[in-house]
RNA sequence: GCGCCCGUAGCUCAGCUGGAUAGAGCGUCGGACUUCUAAUCCGUUGGUCGCAGGUUCGAAUCCUGCCGGGCGCGCCA
């Protein structure tokens, strides 16, 4: 027992049968933490809900309810309003349920497939990656954490016509791809683009090139390899400087599934799933219209006898089925997506390849705005490189630091301003929900107040030096006698129940929402609870109450992807 | 035109598998430092939950219709 409120509802529905005849113990007793702290700790309406198909008053059924419930040693229940029963759990079953927290579940012989971050080869990585990467991080820890096989896709955007263009450019410039950064290949990729608009020939050529590349030509792909090798050395900084754990295993760029592009298409035609229309082979699903009312395609192979990137996405399901079999699949990318995505999960089911067992979920989320409310840009109207905006995050947290005054190494303070910059920025991705936009705004990330990640990591270092110099290792919670101590220790027992709601929902600001009560509750604690000052059992209880807490801030903080320093 | 999403305190947001007087933070104002790190804490101020109907014993939450905003709707991904 340890996770106090599905052992709590279960013996409620026992009641309720008990009570009620057989059929009613199936009944959730929606127990939900008290409102009010003079309702105890939790509450449940089930009098109130049970009322018209008994035909009785709320109250007579509650009483009824609390006479046939067999809770006496968790918890002590009461009638409150019109029919409302609440739960004041013992202290010594707060006690035992803080003591025993369960950690990660085990393994549920499940895999899921994660596809996040998806940057683009010869481009700067932007906040829109920067979103991808941090919620996809954060989602595939709390996965593996209730018992997931967790396998990470990162699809990088490293082919398409755009390609065709960039090596013919190379070429004609007769240029060292090594010796280009990524910087170097975005501008790389302008001048392309410019000599393309402008001169006929050289876009036959690209066009030419791009057939070339699709088809293996040795030279042109060790130009392309080049390119994406130096894109993804810029990518493994910067999920360095994240803390992202991708690393090139999880690297499946659009280019691996060029071979199967051609059977994504064989396999729909003998489906009878293909139409051509306009000289493009399409797919048209029902339900799916667009403008006037015409029905939506999706466009599998372009009329020049390309293949569209709803092909590749088709190609990846399919891969993610049958050779990673995955048992569930999840993509992270932005909400303008959606119908995409919409169409990509019907037409597979159609097609065969995402049988209905394995729930394909588009985790969609919303856009970066700048300070003027619109989609953040730089001055000029330019995207704003991820890595400027992290080592600004840097920089802010860094001066905060220098302002103090402590015996800190040079090494330490870096790091710890590494820790908290980063950490500031990533929490403010995750705290709301992530289908809201947000304005990227550094001053509120990295204030010390309010629901951000600096106040988290504050809450944990506090916690580490206290236990620090307590100068004896935490023992057992043994006591819980004030209100503060208890508030918090119920919501330590939450931490389980939390992280398996957001591993369904897929939302990780509900795991920071709790993670800000978590804090808040022990910043009551610390004002009214004396811990290293008290004397006997209310010390070494108070100090394991702390280190319970520290251990689920510490842990939290790390499925968001964000580390916890031990000071700061 | 159709579709998806959003609209809660001056600002930023929780709450929305219906449940007791709608919660935080920031900001305002006022307090607490020979610190369990004051990067903190306590108090104060503040809301027709976009509008109108409907369902219900009960609606911020569910349904319908409006209003306002964002995004999407065939060969970019």
């Amino acid at each position: 027992m340890s996770s106090l409120l599905p052992v709590l509802a279960l013996r409620l529905s026992a009641a309720a049968g008990a009570a009620f005849g057989t059929p009613y113990a199936e009944l959730d007793p929606e127990l939900r933490a008290a409102t009010k702290p003079e309702f105890g700790h939790f509450q449940t309406s089930l009098a109130l809900r049970l009322a018209k198909s008994l035909g009785l008053p709320p109250r007579v059924i509650a009483d009824r309810l609390v006479a046939a419930a067999e809770l006496d040693d968790l918890c002590s229940l009461s009638i409150a309003g019109p029919g409302f029963v609440n739960l004041t759990v013992h202290p010594h079953a707060l006690a035992e349920a803080v003591n025993s927290l369960p950690g990660q579940l085990p393994a549920r012989g499940e895999r899921v497939v994660v596809d996040y971050s998806q940057p683009n080869v010869a481009k700067q990585m932007h906040v829109g990656h920067l979103r991808s990467t941090v919620i996809g991080d954060a989602l595939c820890n709390v996965l593996a954490y209730v018992g997931y096989e967790v396998v990470r896709q990162n699809h990088v955007g490293d082919w398409g016509t755009q390609f065709g263009m960039m090596v013919e450019q190379v070429l004609f410039e007769q240029l060292e791809v090594e010796s280009l950064d990524i910087e170097g290949l975005q501008q790389l990729y302008q001048r392309g683009r410019k000599h393309f608009d402008t001169e006929p020939a050289f876009a036959d050529r690209s066009r030419a090139r791009v057939v070339l590349l699709q088809s293996g030509d040795a030279e042109t792909l060790a130009i392309w390899a080049q390119m994406v090798e130096v894109s993804l050395v810029e990518f493994d900084r910067l999920y360095a400087v994240l803390g992202s754990p991708l690393t090139r295993a999880d690297v499946v760029g659009e280019s691996a599934y060029n071979d199967d592009l051609p059977v994504i298409v064989d396999e729909l035609a003998a489906a009878g799933l293909l139409t051509e229309s306009e000289g493009a082979q399409c797919a048209f699903l029902p339900g799916f219209v667009g403008r006037d009312g015409a029905p939506l395609p999706v466009i599998v192979r372009k009329s020049d006898g390309g293949f569209g990137y709803s092909a590749t996405d088709l190609a990846a399901v399919r891969h993610r089925v049958s050779d990673l079999h995955a048992d569930r699949i999840i993509y992270v990318v932005d909400h303008r997506q959606g119908l995409h995505f919409q169409q990509i999960f019907a037409l597979a089911r159609s097609a065969g390849w995402l049988p209905d067992s394995v729930p394909a979920e588009h985790v969609a989320f919303g856009t970066v705005l700048g300070p003027d409310g619109k989609p953040f840009k730089t001055r000029d109207g330019g995207t704003v490189r991820l890595a400027a905006l992290l080592a600004d995050a840097v920089a802010r947290s860094s001066a905060l630091l220098a302002g103090r005054d402590d015996d800190l190494s040079e090494t330490e303070r870096l790091a710890i301003a590494q820790a908290v910059g980063i950490g500031a920025v990533k929490y403010a991705d995750l705290a709301s929900d992530r289908i809201n936009d947000y304005v990227f705004d550094l001053d509120r990330m990295v204030a010390m107040s309010g629901n951000t990640g600096p106040y988290l990591q504050y809450a944990h270092a506090r916690l580490t030096r206290l236990l620090e110099k307590a100068g004896e290792a935490p023992g057992v919670v043994t006591e819980l006698t004030e209100p503060a101590e208890q508030r918090l220790a119920l919501l330590l027992t939450g931490f389980g129940d939390t992280v398996v709601q957001v591993a369904s929902s897929l939302q990780p600001h509900k795991l920071c929402t709790y993670l800000y009560e978590v804090a808040s509750a022990l910043s009551a604690f610390y004002e009214n609870c004396p811990v290293l000052t008290s004397a006997g059992e209310q010390r070494s209880s108070r100090l394991a109450l702390c280190a319970a807490t520290r251990t689920v801030l510490h842990d939290g903080l790390g499925l968001l992807g964000i580390t916890a320093p031990d000071s700061m």
